[in-house]
DNA sequence: CAAGAGCATGCACACTTC
DNA sequence: GAAGTGTGCATGCTCTTG
């Protein structure tokens, strides 16, 4: 190779020399033809076609090179080209400075006969062209002033194949100019090889084909193109460890430094392995869950069903009761009121005679307070009687204060009080939640399904005579006591207020002050509860004179209502749905 | 229109570096 | 030993030429 470098670095210095002296001569031409065409110029005075001329110029110049290669004959093109690119010149210098600077070097080598076997050949006559080369040397630089020739770079692979006599080289500039600039010294020893061929006959062949393949390799992909090739590999690499730390970076769990590409690329497989299986997983989860919930809800369904038939029979039969014996009601109904010793006792004595109403499911505790501000007659839980109308549904504790009230209806008298049930607390539970009671220290009852019963007791026992505290449940707050009707309230056609009762009420209530608010009744059936119940007292006889009152039902301040669309529409006779839907385990539900 | 040339891109190998 | 670098070769596409 370096003997290569060294023929071809002489040849291209020989080939400078001439250079040199044609491009003086070229470049007094020129100046004389610029200098023509600057008169010329100045008398158009047209900046614009000027720069016409500037362009065409341009193009010159890339031919310029030629004229060297071809000292035989180039001599006439290379003038027109050269004549306008004066400006360009500044470009073409450097590369041509550089090139014979960087060939220097090569000249002493010269001697490397050496020749290796193909390229021996062409060197020969390279070698014979050295030693004027080497004379020539010096002038390389001052010729590159000259260099006013735009295309010293390309002259310069030119010129190595010059000598070989091809115009080709200058083909090469224009495609690799961008290349060549980096590389003008490799360009050298690559073009070397083929200017050898230009003495030697016998080898002018082969050097011709030699000049095409390195050509074709070194020109286009010649040194030019293995820089740029190696740079594009260089890209693509980096390109690829960049793909590679992305995705390292991608993979949980992965030492940054310790990893191989192999190793990240093992550790991605089984990641990615391990992220199907889970989706799988979850995917199996989603559908049991699925499936859970619509049972659930099925559940639900048929819990809602049982109970709304549950709480049908029991209306029923609270009223055929009711209504055939109403000395029972009046005995049998026990208020959650506050634990009144009198009514306690009756009610405990009415609970005894029921049996197993289902006392076990206490009132909420609240409710109990408020209800029972002085537990002077302490109403001691009841055990657990079992119903004989017990729904084997499980219900919640709303569940079961309303089913207390059929057996509360059921102990007409209150003769026989079972000790375990408290009036007072069977009663009250249930309608604490339809029913809010805004007490001002004195407790008031707000029942709606349930309260009905205790309603009626309370209402007996006004009747009866004690103008006891249980009538205050009952009693609005106002003189004249006004039970309204919530307007929302489906009118319930066989169930009416007579006067006569509100207006006992009435009475009542302005005998007893110490409950002066309003009873505030939410649910709508539970209205209707009171208004049959206080017509059922009508009835009995029990009604006192008044004058007429209203029935109020709307929300009482602070109460708790739980209005449960679906159960309101669903059961008219079962208030107690409303209380008892919240309380169901329906809460699991959110699983789906 | 087919053949060839030119060019770009990617892969594989050898070598060097850490 | 892995990673980085340089280089050659193969392939495919585009353009030019006969």
């Amino acid at each position: 190779m370096s003997i290569e470098t060294l023929l071809e670095a002489a040849r291209f210095l020989e080939w400078q020399a001439q250079q040199q002296q044609r491009a003086r001569e070229e470049q007094e031409r020129l100046r004389l033809e610029r200098e023509r065409e600057r008169e010329q110029e100045q008398k158009k005075a047209s900046s614009l076609a000027r720069l016409a001329h500037a362009l065409p110029v341009e193009e010159p110049r890339i031919e310029a090179p030629p004229l060297p290669l071809s000292p035989p004959a180039p001599p006439p093109a290379p003038p027109p080209p050269l004549a306008t690119p004066t400006p360009l010149t500044v470009i073409p210098i450097p590369v041509v400075t550089n090139s014979p600077q960087s060939l220097p070097p090569p000249p002493p080598p010269p001697l490397p006969p050496a020749a290796q076997p193909l390229p021996l050949a062409p060197r020969q006559p390279a070698l014979v062209s050295t030693p004027g080369l080497s004379i020539k040397e010096p002038a390389p630089l001052p010729t590159r002033p000259q260099v006013p020739t735009p295309a010293p770079l390309l002259p310069d692979s030119k010129t190595t194949v010059a000598p070989t006599g091809s115009p080709k080289p200058l083909q090469p500039l224009p495609t690799p100019i961008l290349t060549i600039a980096p590389h003008p010294g490799v360009q050298p020893q690559l073009a070397p090889q083929q200017p050898p061929p230009p003495t030697l006959g016998t080898l002018k062949l082969a050097p011709a084909e030699e000049v095409k393949s390195s050509e074709q390799k070194k020109r286009p992909g010649g040194i030019g193109t293995r820089e740029v090739h190696n740079k594009l590999e260089k890209n693509r690499r980096a390109h690829l460890k960049e793909c590679f730390e992305t995705l390292k970076r991608n993979i949980p769990n992965v030492d940054d430094k310790k990893t191989s590409n192999l190793s990240v690329l093992r550790t991605a497989l089984r990641y990615i392995q391990s992220l199907k299986r889970k989706e799988k997983e979850y995917e199996h989860e989603m559908e049991r869950l699925a499936r859970e919930k619509i049972a659930t809800q099925q559940r639900l369904a048929e819990l809602k069903h049982e109970l709304s038939q549950w709480m049908d029979v029991l209306e029923i039969d609270r009223v055929l009761r009711q209504t055939g014996q109403p000395e029972d009601d009046q005995a049998s109904t026990s208020t959650a009121s506050e634990g009144e010793d009198n009514i306690d006792e009756e009610m405990e004595e009415d609970r005894a005679g029921l049996g197993p109403p289902k006392m076990n499911h206490r009132p909420q505790p609240e409710l109990l307070k408020s209800t029972l501000p002085p537990p002077s007659t302490a109403p001691t839980p009841l055990p657990p009687h079992p119903h004989p109308h017990t729904h084997p549904v499980a219900l919640s504790p709303a569940h079961l204060a309303v089913q207390q009230q059929p057996p509360q209806q059921k102990t007409p008298l209150p003769g026989p009080p079972p000790p375990p049930a408290t009036p007072t607390q069977t009663l009250v539970p249930a309608p604490a939640h339809l029913v809010a009671t805004a007490g001002s220290g004195s407790t008031v009852i707000a029942h709606t399904a349930t309260t009905h019963a205790s309603v009626i007791q309370t209402v007996n026992h006004v009747l009866q005579g004690p103008g006891g505290k249980h009538i205050a449940h009952i009693a609005p707050s106002a003189p004249s006591p006004a039970v309204q009707l919530a307007p929302a309230t489906p009118p319930i056609g066989h169930i009416t207020v007579h006067p006569a009762t509100l207006n006992h009420v009435a009475h009542l209530s302005s005998q007893l002050p110490l409950y002066p608010q309003p009873v505030a009744v939410s649910q709508p059936v539970a209205v209707s509860h009171i208004a049959h119940t206080l017509s059922h007292q009508q009835v009995n006889g029990t009604a006192g004179l008044g004058p007429p009152a209203t029935v109020m039902a709307k929300p009482a301040v602070g109460a708790q209502v739980v209005h449960h669309p679906q159960l309101v529409g669903q059961t008219v006779l079962n208030p107690v749905t409303m209380v008892t839907m919240p309380s169901f385990p329906v809460s699991t539900l959110k699983l789906a």
